[in-house]
DNA sequence: ACTGCGTCCTGGGGGC
DNA sequence: TGCCCCCAGGACGCAG
């Protein structure tokens, strides 16, 4: 499942092999991988064929790839969701089909031979991709598009550092909600990135219950979840993600290696690193959540 | 304003 | 051997 350190594996990726390149072709063999575009598939072929990638960014779980066209400024964006089993893989000369590509765009470096292939492929189909508009001022300290303007901070951004007046604004925030944390922490609005399975590994660290509210929990309690938060997330980040379910690769079709280093997610039945009691596995907001019933009791 | 629930989507796997 | 049902979850729309 990509979440934060998987979607920046990616984006890192995508900016050591497609920046400097032309979209030159594109084709969609599953429309509905096309979400969020007026037009559709005929729509984002005009937006992307001819264009520029000149960067790679993200947001949570966000990323976007910044267009120009003919050295003017960048108007466009080609948006990218991994969903729940997005890939976006970079093929070079091996160019065997997969199974599940559903949308194929062909690069090309100006002045250089040979072209590249950039393959959005997807499983579940919940992940997309858009041509977004990039206004209104691309270049304004940062700037996310206003697609993903709702999207809160992420936990790498230094707007909600440790210590920042932006995270102690995000712990009064978080404190002023009756929900569940973990349901907290799964909300992309107020913090992004963090998926099921970082949101169980955080909240065991800080032998927080998934169903405690928010509002009962302590500023250093919150403070303790969210560097827990970013810990996990910037380890697993070093290890170039979780491939928990083998859906999960980088842009070379590598997979990552944090999935040995978790504590609880996917861990039920096995001993509790702590204290040894069996992890178990509760329903909680349609999702599994894997915790500690020692180490996190719910009060 | 805030919260929670249903829905989308496909393939793997278990049960019979 | 084959079929059917369930499960995985990120994000959003909608009801209360």
């Amino acid at each position: 499942m990509p979440e934060l350190p998987e979607v920046e594996t990616v984006r890192a990726g995508l900016a050591g092999h497609t920046v400097g390149h032309l979209i030159t072709g594109i084709e969609v063999y599953a429309p509905r991988s096309i979400r969020r575009q007026l037009g559709g598939a005929q729509e984002l072929a005009a937006r992307v064929t001819g264009r520029l990638i000149t960067g790679a960014c993200r947001r949570g779980k966000y990323l976007w790839l910044r267009l120009s066209s003919d050295g003017e400024e960048e108007d466009y964006a080609l948006l990218i969701h991994l969903g729940m089993s997005g890939q976006v893989l970079i093929r070079e000369g091996n160019l065997d089909e997969h199974r599940h590509l559903r949308v194929r765009f062909t690069l090309e470096r100006p002045g250089e031979a040979g072209e590249r292939q950039m393959w959005f492929v997807d499983q579940r189909m919940f992940g997309y991709v858009a041509a977004i508009d990039l206004i209104p001022d691309p270049h304004a300290e940062g700037y996310v598009p206003e697609t993903m303007a709702h999207i809160g901070p992420d936990l790498l951004e230094p707007v909600i550092a440790p210590g920042s007046p932006g995270r102690k604004l995000l712990n009064r925030r978080i404190r002023r909600s009756t929900r569940g944390i973990k349901t907290i922490l799964l909300d992309q609005e107020l913090v992004s990135g963090i998926g099921n399975i970082y949101a169980d590994e955080a909240l065991w660290r800080t032998r927080l219950h998934y169903a405690r509210p928010a509002s009962a929990l302590s500023a250093a309690h919150v403070n303790g979840v969210l560097d827990a938060a970013s810990d996990v997330l910037e380890e697993a980040l070093a290890a170039g993600g979780t491939s928990f379910d083998e859906l999960y690769v980088n842009v070379a079709g590598e997979q990552g290696y944090f999935e040995r280093s978790l504590a609880v997610y996917g861990r039920s039945g096995e001993p509790c690193n702590r204290c040894g009691t069996p992890i178990v596995r509760e329903k909680f907001m349609n999702r599994s959540s894997h915790f500690c019933p020692d180490c996190q009791r719910e009060r």
